[in-house]
DNA sequence: ATAAAATATGAGTGAGCACTCACTCAGGAG
DNA sequence: CTCCTGAGTGAGTGCTCACTCATATTTTAT
């Protein structure tokens, strides 16, 4: 028995822990006789700090979600659109790459899960998305981008960033094929800024 | 009891019943007891025509990759390369959509077991990947499309592409929002082609 | 018609797993 | 020091679920 720890800093060990081996094996095939094992505490430890597996998950959810987005879709006077663009670009891809595993489990469970699946569109797709929506709107009011439905043009770029994200974190494709963060950034930003400026 | 039937066929009953009962509530949260009632049979005779439940799995996900690719990336003399995007665009998705249920069971068992991510990276995302890109390579030899990584570049069209089929097919977004299938194919070409010809 | 083979059935079985609880003990208060 | 509180422990519990098998029924062969 030990002690060296407060309870809240136990707590952070068996979440963390339970995220790992949530990340290893998905929600449902890890137990919670592993998860003690990871954590290297006792099995009946987790249950006092957690009511049950579930909150585990709910738990590591709510973490994901605090995450600041701190490059935003905010036109200034003298940045061109191709810098703000490459800001958040690179600031969303950094922020997944960081919470991979955890939005990795999020995702995982969003496609069977109702509840889930409703806090994922929420509170990562929509929250992605409208912000997006409403900086291209205006650019389109200014006339420096094409009048292309707006919200399917953003989803466009959510997909393009996405299937990177999705490639080397979910799927573990580096393995196979391994892209250069940047390459794929100016890749994305030339194709797409021409693309929603049109030609000429 | 009844023998209505022959063994293939209700093989295959059994295997469609496990299809539906799978996309509902993903592999491990689905018990044989459903997929027998799902499959109007008793317990017992699931194990007659498969091993085990990981034997349904296995027997769907090889159902998906039979699946033809009819609109192939084929440079012809008399078609501008927007109509042969389209095709094969138009292709992919409708593919995609009838296959949605057993897709996302695969996708979603993918991302957490090691020999069905090998089998998803080959035969789903390389198949679809490597004729385009040599498609891509060739216009670029032709001078019609700009010199990006056509890895890259492929992929950011599958990117767009694919964001969609996980909106509306794996996540159920069309309950908050609503594409049209049409002005998505447009949207999709009209950036990409401008994007990947590059301005003027 | 009868035997043999194939197929269907569902109660039964055992393994695995989330969760409990009676007990242990570390650390703090007085 | 003594007592008390509450975190830690792990064997135990009850339930779920994949899979089995003895038996029943239908089909096929002779």
């Amino acid at each position: 028995m030990k002690r060296s720890v407060s309870a809240a800093e136990r707590r952070r060990e068996i979440l963390q822990a339970a995220g790992r081996v949530f990340a290893r094996k998905g929600f449902e095939r890890s137990t919670t006789a592993e998860i003690a094992r990871e954590a290297g505490v006792a099995e009946g430890t987790i249950f006092r700090h957690f009511e049950t597996k579930q909150a585990l998950l709910i738990d590591l959810v709510a973490s994901v979600l605090t995450e600041p987005l701190t490059a935003v879709w905010k036109r200034s006077e003298n940045r061109p659109v191709e810098e703000i663009l490459r800001d958040v670009l690179r600031n969303r891809l950094a922020l997944f790459r960081e919470n991979a595993p955890l939005l990795k489990i999020f995702f995982a469970e969003a496609l069977f899960r109702e509840d889930l699946r409703d806090r994922f569109i929420d509170e990562v797709v929509l929250r992605a998305a409208t912000a997006a929506e409403a900086f291209f709107r205006e650019e389109q009011a200014r006339g420096s981008l094409r009048p292309v439905n707006p919200q399917i043009a953003v989803r466009c770029l959510m997909g393009m960033l996405g299937i990177f994200v999705v490639w080397s974190e979910f799927l573990g494709g580096d393995k196979y094929l391994r892209f250069d963060d940047e390459a794929v950034l100016d890749t994305i930003i030339s194709i797409y800024l021409d693309g929603v400026r049109g030609r000429g």
